[in-house]
RNA sequence: GGGGGCGUGGCGAAAUUGGCAAACGCGCCAGGUUUAGGACCUGGUGAGGGAAACCUCCUGGGGGUUCGAGUCCCUUCGCCCCCA
């Protein structure tokens, strides 16, 4: 071949800087037909990895690609750099968190702009600087404001060794994420977001989101959890309160035998303060928040629980049941207290069997009567309610109805829709967060602090970042003493930070304006752009950050800040990148594959070449570096292709009339448009950009078998055309590449500007066709006949050939279908 | 225990959505080229049988629907994810 061998890394360079001087990737203010392409940004802990690489990667090709349909383009990128990590390596090392972090983010996005993404640097947002957090405590200001932030006393996880509360994200098996140890219950008082009055907006929105995948929106439905029940109030002797409990089994009431209240609930200790139960009992809450949530609930675990001698009064039975304190029970389920049933519910039989409580038959199978003293296990399914008073007889399905509203007549109960949804607990005891803007008098309470007083800074001169189980911050008398805003006393600050998650749930919206000093955002840019037209990221972020980041979109619609509900149109989430054997792939393990390290050696393009042509973009993949060997040689032969034809197709016109061509000058011409339109289905709603890439290399096999002075002069426009569409097609895959080669054929301007080629379904057609002949369901031959022909043609052609006519012989044909084009299948029987 | 997903050559995968299974690539084998190669080029490559044309068997296992099933249905095994 004649072509020329390319120099890898000056043309990427090249091409990279050609980018930046002519701010390719500056996003406009008022664009006409926008396209907002987000990848979920970055936590800066090293550098970038092989996960974040194919991240990023995909999402600049969506964002090229598009460029190329003509849309303007928002493609911006960020960190998210609040954190643990930060202030653990500020332990560990003795460096300053926000010196770590920042040292992070140059070594991070100087790697990003080695890769040639096309990120709109203009935009970059940095969470922890004060120009950013100013906003989240802006935001948190406006929760506040509409009652969608409070403080609560609550149990949290705490880990005993790293002395601190942990996210429920970083408890692991009921161990610390970090260093193993056991987590405990605490009861801190600590400030929440009201995300569960958002709870039916969440899970009614999902049915909006057509191009969300499915798994993230069920994986969503779960971890909302609705659930249809029934409220009721159990009064309690000797208290003036009484107790309110949720089931979604009201047709079981007349057989509650006990209620089990959870450990952390507050009417665990209140019921058994100054009896004689009150030690074992606080003994017994003690013991159970030692315990992991996973091994409180497991399956075959025996149920443990603890009389607290008090009773209260089933208000339709008005029979008198014991109460206890039993961990099998969980606070964040329903009220924290559940109305036991042990003949009709497996958790509650077995806590009765092993303490000796009534088992209670209050639902009958429709077959037969069951006998509580012979029950091995309870009976859980429908059947016909006995032993319940003015419900006898009735169908529990129906009981389930009937006994809500008889609850609600009374004025004690009734229907209900139940979340498994909680609050979010955004306290956190660290430094390196965004401090809660908020401050504590002793007169005036809680107050907030107000706007023009934002940011609340994070004071940078302190060196002890050990936890201790309370914030840092509440030792920096600095920063902890103000004066109220309110009333101009001595007060003091909030000594804790919120959760990372706070500063990840909006940063989508200050893109549209991150250099805005007056505002969260502009809104008429904010109307421009949002909401996200495709948003990449792993799915790991299914019930964390993809909530929260829903749910403070309403919230700032509700506030008249934003016109959309949603915040994003359509998700993809792309597969793990594991290493080769399999394992995922992480800094601890030491078995991370550095991109950077594929890219000095290959490029760039070939790295993504591999990692687009590996699988499909949802597939988890086992990287193998073998993967980029076989993508540079398709990008030298390429190379080599494209430059080896430009001089001999030079002039050519651009329109011909196909019908002249050769057949081999009509073979290239299809395999052309089979890869235009491969590609361009490629970056439908699947990201499938595999498929397109091997389109290509089939495509590029097929002009390298002809020499380009063997051409002949008629076949030169279909060469052209072909030399312009690999270019065009490779221009969102391997960008560096097509942009030199766009130059080489004469092209003006960048590649990105030239347009996406369209794809003439005539040329995919071939004049003849095989077709394949089944005779019963086998395939006995092939037989080629004309694209046009008709099924008497090919039945014809087909008994004409001797390999299938011999199936034929002496058989009579009852059925013959023909798929044209692709299969004809004949029937026969022996006749 | 409940919900979801997956299972195709030695490997990554493809299959126009019910129509010729294994496209494309990696690896491997043979040959060429080269001082040499882990570089490059050409050819071969699911398994079994046959000198060959061809034949038989193949999409985790079993069964079903259909002219026709990797694709749909039932069942079973194995792996992964989510929720309890």
């Amino acid at each position: 071949m004649a072509g020329d061998r390319y120099d890898i890394s000056a043309l990427e360079a090249r091409w990279q800087k050609q980018w930046v001087d002519r701010e390719l990737f500056r996003a406009s203010d008022e664009p006409e037909r926008k396209s907002y392409i987000l990848e979920m940004f970055a936590y800066p802990s090293g550098d970038i990895h092989m996960g974040h690489f194919r991240n990023y990667s995909v999402g600049d090709a969506v964002a090229r690609y598009r460029m190329m349909l003509g849309h303007d383009i928002l493609h911006p990128f960020g960190w998210d750099a609040f954190g643990l990590p930060a202030e653990n390596a500020a332990i560990d090392r003795g460096i300053h968190p926000s010196e770590w972090t920042e040292g992070n983010i140059a070594t991070g996005r100087r790697t990003l702009k080695g890769l040639g993404l096309s990120y709109d640097w203009n935009r970059e947002v940095v969470t922890c600087r004060p120009d950013y957090y100013k906003w989240s405590q802006w935001l948190f200001l406006l929760l506040f404001e509409r009652g969608l932030a409070y403080r609560k006393g609550s149990f949290v996880n705490w880990c005993t060794s790293c002395k601190t509360v942990l996210a429920n994200e970083q408890v692991e098996d009921g161990a610390c994420e970090r260093c193993h140890s056991a987590v405990e219950k605490r009861d801190l008082e600590q400030w929440f977001l009201k995300i569960t009055d958002y709870a039916k907006r969440l899970l009614d929105g999902l049915d909006t989101l057509d191009a969300w995948p499915e798994n993230i929106k069920a994986i969503q439905r779960n971890w909302i959890g609705r659930s249809e029940g029934c409220r009721a109030v159990f009064p309690v002797e000797g208290e003036e309160e009484a107790i309110e409990i949720f089931t979604t089994r009201p047709d079981t009431l007349y057989g509650v035998t006990f209620m089990a209240v959870a450990p952390e609930s507050p009417w665990a200790r209140r019921l058994v303060r100054g009896t004689d139960a009150e030690e074992r009992v606080e003994r017994y809450i003690e013991q159970a928040m030692a315990r992991s949530e996973i091994d409180r609930l497991a399956e075959g675990r025996e149920k443990d629980g603890v009389d607290t001698g008090r009773f209260c009064i089933n208000p339709l039975s008005g029979e008198k049941v014991r109460i206890f304190v039993a961990d099998y029970v969980l606070a964040t389920y329903g009220t924290g207290i559940v109305m036991a049933v042990p003949a009709h519910d497996q958790r509650d039989f077995e806590f009765a069997t092993k303490y000796g409580i009534p088992i209670k038959v209050v639902i009958n199978p429709p077959d037969r009567e069951l006998v509580a003293a012979e029950m091995t296990e309870a009976y859980v399914e429908p059947g016909i309610m006995v032993d319940s008073g003015p419900f006898d007889g009735v169908h529990s399905t129906e009981g389930i109805e009937q006994v809500a509203a008889h609850l609600a007549e009374s004025g004690i109960g009734g229907a209900t829709v139940e979340y498994r949804l909680r609050d979010w607990l955004i306290s956190r005891q660290r430094y390196w967060g965004t401090p809660i803007p908020m401050i504590h008098c002793p007169d005036c309470g809680v107050v907030p602090v107000p706007v023009v007083d934002l940011p609340v800074v994070l004071p940078e001169n302190i060196e002890d970042f050990l936890p201790k189980g309370r914030s840092p911050l509440a030792d920096v008398p600095e920063f902890m003493n103000v004066s109220c805003p309110k009333c101009g006393c001595a007060a003091q600050r909030d000594p804790d930070t919120m959760d990372t998650f706070m500063c990840s749930s909006w940063y989508q919206f200050r893109y549209v304006d991150a250099g805005n000093a007056d505002e969260i955002f502009d809104r008429k840019k904010a109307d421009a752009w949002l909401p996200v037209d495709l948003y990449i990221g792993g799915s790991e972020h299914a019930t964390g950050h993809l909530i929260y980041f829903r749910f403070l979109t309403k919230v700032l619609k509700d506030a008249g800040y934003l016109s959309c509900e949603e915040p994003a149109t359509a998700l993809v989430n792309h597969g793990m990148v594991r290493d080769r054997e399999g394992v995922k792939m992480s800094k601890r393990l030491g078995n991370a594959t550095s991109p950077i390290e594929v890219m000095n050696e290959y490029g760039v393009d070939a790295l993504r070449l591999a990692m687009f042509f590996f699988a499909p973009t949802k597939d988890a993949i086992s990287w193998n570096d073998d993967a980029v060997h076989g993508a540079k040689r398709f990008l030298s032969r390429v190379y080599e292709t494209v430059t080896g034809l430009i001089p001999r197709v030079a002039g050519s016109p651009v329109e011909f009339d196909p019908d002249t061509l050769t057949d081999r000058g009509k073979a290239v011409r299809r395999k052309c448009h089979l890869a235009i339109r491969r590609n361009t289905d490629g970056f439908g709603a699947d990201l499938k950009l595999n498929t397109g890439v091997a389109a290509l290399m089939e495509f590029v096999n097929e002009l390298r078998d002809i020499d380009p002075a063997d051409i002949p002069e008629g076949d030169l426009p279909a060469y052209a055309e072909a030399v312009r569409s690999i270019v065009r097609l490779l221009a969102p895959i391997t960008p560096h590449l097509a942009e030199e080669l766009h130059e080489r054929m004469g092209g003006k301007g960048t590649v990105f500007k030239a347009g996406w080629p369209e794809v003439d379904e005539a040329a995919c057609m071939t004049a003849e066709v095989e077709v394949a002949v089944q005779v019963n369901g086998k395939v006995r031959g092939r037989v080629t006949v004309s694209a046009k022909a008709s099924e008497e043609e090919v039945v014809a052609a087909a008994k004409a050939a001797p390999v299938v006519s011999k199936h034929l012989k002496g058989m009579q044909i009852i059925k013959v279908i023909h798929v044209p084009g692709r299969l004809l299948s004949i029937v026969v029987k022996r006749g």
